[in-house]
RNA sequence: UGGGGCGUAGCCAAGCGGUAAGGCAACGGGUUCUGGCCCCGUGAUCCCAGGUUCGAAUCCUGGCGCCCCAGCCA
């Protein structure tokens, strides 16, 4: 569940909890009733994260409730896929709906009806114009629109028409229904909205039961009131919506009255959060699908193994304002790592094997050694690794000419196989292309387990694996999609995608224990990053996704040399 | 003289007239059988200009900058 302080709101002091502390305290309302409002036409992704944690974490905090609806009224671009995968997500990052599952579409004969409330009343009418007229008569943002000669219809001639709309007498785009408003509004919005578009689609839920459905405008607020919602909670983009929202609420005889209220959405550097973009992503091929790891969708980060914590905790963390925010990356991989590093187990894996033969280690021989789960959880115990005469280190484990700071191994070096001996590099072999293919290495019996009795000091402590032992296991690294932080803001977004965004290494080798790792679970390899089993694994044929790097401060020193 | 928002450190973000929280990043240092974790230390006068006040990031006035809106999308 959310990380809510406490069971009374007395956590997180956003303004939005304010104004809800204070409608609370001031007695308009005496419970928190809110929803998380997805539309069904394409999978949920990072920024729907921070509505869903924001919705159902405030009722928590206040005791209240959370509804899920679908906002259903497009049959044109909505699945049940999506409808299945929203739900999948929202349940995956830790949250409740329990009975309260609701659709837009649930109420399509009740927003019938009052549509037909407002033509009683003379505030709606049918418009005859096509759509290209109507953009005609709506005037720009800086002059007024024009009326519908359409506009001043008799009640009993709309009525008529509507009613004709609905039993399917015309075509698709034929006409519309109208809110009758004012088409000199300063706010386009209020310049007499559509209402009702005729649209012959198989809708997912009500299948071909209607052949007009609502808009937006028209839908949400009065599905807000159905549910008995207090507080509508949605992005800035709406805020001149709300203009129309409080107009319907109040012309209409709707059971409550619900507030809405905006907040600023979330942006990540180095990411897209457009379902118009996501979706391009996917169709075009520059991924592998809507759950692909380097994707901004709840299932790409679920597949990528960043726990469903970490998002909660990163949203929290972020805030909750109405500023427009671009948050690092980086943000996002502290709190991945943060919860990882408390729960992973860790374990040995090396990505790009060398090999070395420990010349004084007897011939034939096999040991097991101990080894900690994790440093960070004395409960989570320890386990065997086979250690043997034979091995393999990382290739950048070692180097022939090493820089000044480099505790490694190199040539004539010592270093400390973790929990296992202290080793020396005495010989390099390398192929007739002067590629290092094996290294020679002598090992302190005495410094077994990784203690060396006389004292003496070792620089580094590298990771490794028994080669006799160490499946063979294919590792996916995953870098930003973009290279941009900001893809797109100098052209199209596609020129911006990292060509290095995946890189697959299909010869890495693991301790033996990686075997029984479990899909989902977060491992960290030793000295390298957070890793989790893809569910591309097949029996005998693992394969790793690497969900986070670990902090590299080495790597940094390196890039700043490197510089000058 | 269209309407609606926003403007506090590289990125977020507290602050609600009393003399600038916190997190991430960055940079120093300590510790360490992960160059991980952990620990210590380093940064702003608050878009600008006037004004009110003993005192303003917080109030007023005028500017400037950025974002959203002209779907029968949501």
């Amino acid at each position: 569940m959310s990380e809510a302080d406490t069971p009374n709101g007395e956590g997180a002091r956003d303004f939005i909890r304010e104004i809800i502390r204070a409608d609370l305290r001031e007695g308009r309302h005496s419970t928190v009733v809110t929803r998380f409002p997805p539309e069904p036409n394409g999978y949920l992704h990072i920024g729907h994260a921070k509505s869903i944690c924001l919705n159902f974490g405030v009722a928590e905090e206040f005791g209240g409730r959370c509804h899920l609806r679908f906002d259903d009224t497009n049959p044109s671009r909505e699945e049940q896929e999506y409808i299945d995968s929203i739900m999948d997500d929202v349940r995956w990052l830790g949250f409740d709906w329990g009975t309260h599952l609701y659709y837009a579409s649930d109420y399509f004969e009740q927003l019938y009806l009052w549509a037909e409330h407002l033509i009683l009343a003379g505030k709606a009418y049918v418009d005859d114009l096509s759509a290209d007229e109507i953009r005609g008569h709506r005037g720009t943002l800086t002059e007024a629109g024009r009326n519908s000669p359409y506009r001043d219809r008799s009640v009993e001639e709309n009525l008529d028409l509507f009613r004709r709309m609905r039993a399917g007498e015309f075509p698709d785009g034929a006409r519309v229904l109208r809110a009758k408003i004012d088409m000199a509004s300063g706010n386009i919005n209020l310049r007499d909205p559509v209402l009702y578009r005729i649209l012959r689609a198989t809708h997912p839920r009500t299948g071909d039961a209607w052949c007009i459905y609502p808009t937006y405008d028209f839908a949400h607020g009065q599905s807000d009131a159905i549910e008995g919602i207090t507080h509508s909670l949605c992005t800035l983009e709406f805020e001149d919506h709300r203009p129309l929202y409080d107009w319907f609420i109040d012309n209409l005889p709707v059971p409550s009255k619900p507030r809405q209220i905006e907040f600023s959405r979330l942006n990540l550097t180095h990411m897209l959060v457009s379902k118009r973009r996501l979706i391009q992503l996917v169709r075009d091929g520059h991924v592998r699908g809507w759950d692909d790891p380097r994707m901004s969708t709840l299932s790409g980060f679920r597949r990528r193994g960043i726990p469903p914590a970490a998002i909660r905790d990163f949203v929290r963390r972020v805030g909750l304002t109405k500023s427009e925010n671009v948050i690092e990356m980086a943000l996002l991989e502290h709190c991945a790592r943060e919860v990882m590093n408390k729960t992973a187990a860790r374990r040995m894996a090396v990505l790009n094997p060398l090999k070395v033969v420990i010349e004084n280690y007897p011939e034939g021989q096999t040991e097991e050694l101990d080894a900690v789960n994790n440093p960070e959880d004395p409960a989570a115990g320890s386990r065997k690794v086979p250690f043997g005469r034979e091995i393999f280190i990382e290739r950048d484990d070692f180097m022939e000419e090493p820089p000044k700071k480099f505790f490694r191994l190199a040539p004539g070096a010592e270093v400390r196989l973790r929990y296992a001996y202290f080793v020396t590099c005495t010989g390099v072999v390398k192929d007739a292309a002067g590629r290092v293919t094996e290294l020679r290495c002598t090992y302190d019996p005495a410094t077994r387990g990784g203690d060396s009795p006389d004292g003496r000091k070792v620089k580094g402590t590298i990771h490794w694996v028994s080669a006799q032992h160490a499946p063979v296991a294919e590792v996916r690294i995953y870098d930003h999609l973009f290279r941009e932080p900001d893809p797109g803001a100098r052209g199209d977004f596609v020129d911006d995608i990292n060509p290095q965004s995946l890189t697959i290494l299909t010869d890495s080798r693991i301790e033996p224990a990686l075997a029984d790792a479990l899909p989902g679970e977060a491992v960290q390899f030793e000295r390298q990053g957070y890793f989790c089993l893809d569910r591309d694994s097949a029996p005998g044929k693992p394969v790793f996704n690497r969900t986070v790097a670990l902090r590299d401060t080495w790597a940094k020193i390196q890039a700043k040399d490197g510089k000058g």
